[in-house]
DNA sequence: AGTGGGACCTGTCCGC
DNA sequence: TGCGGACAGGTCCCAC
């Protein structure tokens, strides 16, 4: 799921259960996701409290009072699913629930002393390329996924000027250029497509070839369309029904994602589905130049 | 050094 | 109903 949006919904989420919380038992159900976990995890973790609950592109951080910081990316499928002890008899369900599938049920994390209460966190993440880290606070903007990592749209870092810099030295399409994590931190094959929409620019349109006033509109767009999508709650996709309330529905706001052979909102013309550096993008050939 | 392609892993959906 | 193939919200690694 997890671009910028839903990442950032799934931190305010978590957010009542973990704030202030002390992480009072941690299981790991095996020894890696993506990668394994580091040394001494659960160890590391249990006892700790979560002083703050941050994120960063697509990465979400809980500062610890250890001194350490617990960085976790939900890669395609992680989710969170949060049972407030208090609600047990009808579990208060989190974003992106998939359904009761405890076969990918891969890290719990019994949390006491948040806003929510005493909390159960279950990490679920069918196809694993999730993962979980641990990081010295002090220098977490040097740790190895931060260190390259481009400024986060939705602050002040992510200016005109700094924007058309990263574009000017891309020789790639924009496509390509949005998804790269250092040009802008956040953005995914989704929300790329749809700020290209929004911005009128072609996916295929070289980076360094955008006039000065359509990078200025490209970056306004991707301002926006996270901003409404963050509203939004997120966007849900393949997940089943029966997941209440909880749900993001930004996807039904989509001018283009999934939408090929589709006629296009703006202009009548069909949209079209093509594949770039081996993942499709979604765009309006007519609208988009 | 920048770019493109494949790898990672599992589930779902579609066509035959 | 079964089976193979394509595809899926991301990132890393390794060749050019």
């Amino acid at each position: 799921m997890p671009e910028l949006p839903e990442v950032e919904t799934v931190r305010r989420g978590l957010a009542p259960a973990l704030v202030g919380a002390t992480l009072a038992r941690v299981t790991l159900r095996r020894p890696d996701l993506r990668f394994p976990f580091p040394d001494a995890f659960a160890t590391r973790l249990e006892g700790a409290r979560v002083d703050a609950l941050s994120r960063r592109g697509k990465y979400m951080t809980a500062a610890l009072s250890t001194g350490e910081t617990l960085i976790v990316h939900l890669g395609m499928t992680g989710r969170f699913t949060v049972t407030r002890a208090s609600d047990a008899e009808s579990p208060g369900r989190f974003v992106y629930e998939a359904g009761g599938d405890a076969k990918h049920d891969h890290v719990v994390i019994e949390a006491e002393g948040g806003e929510a209460g005493p909390a159960r966190l279950v990490f679920n993440d069918a196809r694993r390329f999730g993962f979980m880290d641990l990081a010295p606070t002090a220098t977490l903007g040097r740790a190895k996924h931060f260190a390259a990592m481009g400024p986060e749209p939705l602050s002040a870092a992510f200016d005109d000027d700094g924007f058309a810099a990263a574009l000017r030295a891309r020789r790639t399409p924009i496509k390509a250029a949005l998804l790269d994590q250092r040009v802008v931190a956040g953005l995914g094959n989704i929300y790329v497509c749809e700020a290209l929409f929004r911005a009128g620019v072609s996916p295929r349109r070289r980076a360094d070839r955008i006039a000065a006033p359509r990078v200025r509109r490209l970056r306004a767009a991707i301002v926006a369309v996270l901003e409404d999508a963050i509203e939004a709650g997120g966007s849900t996709l393949r997940d089943f029904a029966g997941t209440d309330g909880e749900l993001g529905y930004f996807q039904h706001a989509f001018d283009v994602y999934g939408r090929d052979g589709a006629l296009c909102r703006r202009c009548g013309a069909t949209l079209r589905r093509i594949v770039q550096s081996g993942r499709s993008t979604f765009y309006c050939a007519a609208c988009q130049r």
